[in-house]
DNA sequence: TGAATTTATTGATTTATGTCAGTTTCTTTA
DNA sequence: TAAAGAAACTGACATAAATCAATAAATTCA
């Protein structure tokens, strides 16, 4: 079962996050009493789709997806996001989730409850436009992932996953605790489509597949498949 | 050939969107001092992906689409705006746009500067948290479409892309901007595909179409398709 | 450790959707 | 108003990618 620390044990989860430097020392002790931090073991689903949740969550160490479910059971992996990092969503417009949040490792979040947070940004002008520069920032990144999805075919779209998760401020590793599926997932492709374009890359030596392990051998020649889509 | 007026002469654009209510009159004066209007055809292009951008776009009538672009021409509409929206894209992060804005019908868009506009952001807490909801919301609505778009099949697609449109504030008359290709780049799919499935759903009495004009006739048998997928 | 379960992989097949080509219908404008 | 061009449509065909089925490999855990 999940365990509820509280108050958070950790200290500088806050300071670490970009977006937060911009607080006065009493500002963010005021935040500090806000947070409550849970941890979640591999797998555990950290939020639900249409779950209540008046949250703002704090990734504190481990790895998330954040996806989005039809009620069949396609998935679309929307993003992966590593400590120091602020899962807005919708939580400013609504209550109810309209994506689902998964540990990917072993993960310890915070959660904000988002009201008192609200008025702390009503009050300091300078962190709220660093926030919203920060979330337009991710923004940016999902642009990204949403252009890949839209516009190129399998080839590319698995480039663009390969490159995206290099690319991660936590980097590389995060490869051994996704599954054909997860890389599919992210992809918008079938798991079988995914395992046989990797299966291409290696062959063409632009990746070398160790189990899970990918790494990266010829990084451009991605970009490019990138580019042609 | 576009037509610059400056001052802006669209006095109420600014109180007319919803997040500028918490602005003082002096606070209001003071951005209207940064508007600049500008004209623009019908099909022109408003702004263009990596082009320089510090603009924040403020429409002040008409109908404009925002989309992306890959190197060949495919195309994805992301959303379809109208009057008292503004468009902040990446602006807060980036200086070139990611992506393209084109006029559906004719259109007046203020613009405004970034930079002094950051400024009274950090000014006034209030105004960015309302800022930032109302862009929260919007993600809401650009969420709903990639579920559409990453989950769906061909019907589903459609079938939300005429719901996302009758359901538009400005509502049913802007099928009469759009082609056939439009939609298609609105659903992500070809433009025959497109054609065709409309074609179905006119059989299967669920939309009347009469020249471009949709008119929808059964709203719970899409909203029906649409679940399904 | 070994049985059970999940995950990965491969080949065969189907299918949804894209592409192409030709025709009709609209819209524009000279 | 006629001619030219663009957009809409239709059918035939090609193909990328999904699905299905069967096997192999890796993990889990009792």
């Amino acid at each position: 079962m999940n365990q509820t620390i509280k108050p958070c044990n950790c200290k500088d989860c806050l300071e670490r996050c970009e977006f937060f430097i911009r607080l006065s020392q009493e500002e963010l002790d005021k935040v500090n009493t806000l947070k409550e931090a849970v941890k979640y073991r591999k797998g555990e689903v950290i939020l639900k789709k249409g779950a209540y949740n008046p949250y703002l969550l704090l990734i504190s160490s481990g790895i998330v997806k954040v996806m989005i479910e039809a009620d069949n059971d396609k998935r679309f992996i929307m993003e992966l996001l590593g400590p120091h990092n602020m899962i807005t969503g919708n939580v400013f417009s609504s209550n109810v989730s309209n994506y689902t949040v998964v540990a990917l490792t072993d993960v310890v979040v915070c959660h904000l409850i988002v009201q008192p947070f609200i008025e702390l940004m009503e009050e300091n002008g300078r962190f709220t436009t660093d926030l919203l520069k920060y979330m337009n920032k991710h923004g940016s990144d999902r642009f990204r992932r949403l252009k890949s999805i839209t516009l190129k075919q399998s080839r590319g779209k698995v480039a663009d996953v390969i490159l995206y998760i290099v690319n991660l401020p936590t980097g590389n590793d995060i490869f051994k605790s996704l599954t054909r599926k997860d890389l599919a997932e992210m992809a918008n492709i079938s798991m079988e489509n995914a395992i046989r374009t990797l299966r291409e890359f290696a062959d063409e030596k632009l990746i070398l597949m160790d189990k899970k392990d990918i790494r990266v051998i010829d990084s451009d020649a991605l970009a490019r498949i990138s580019q042609i889509g």
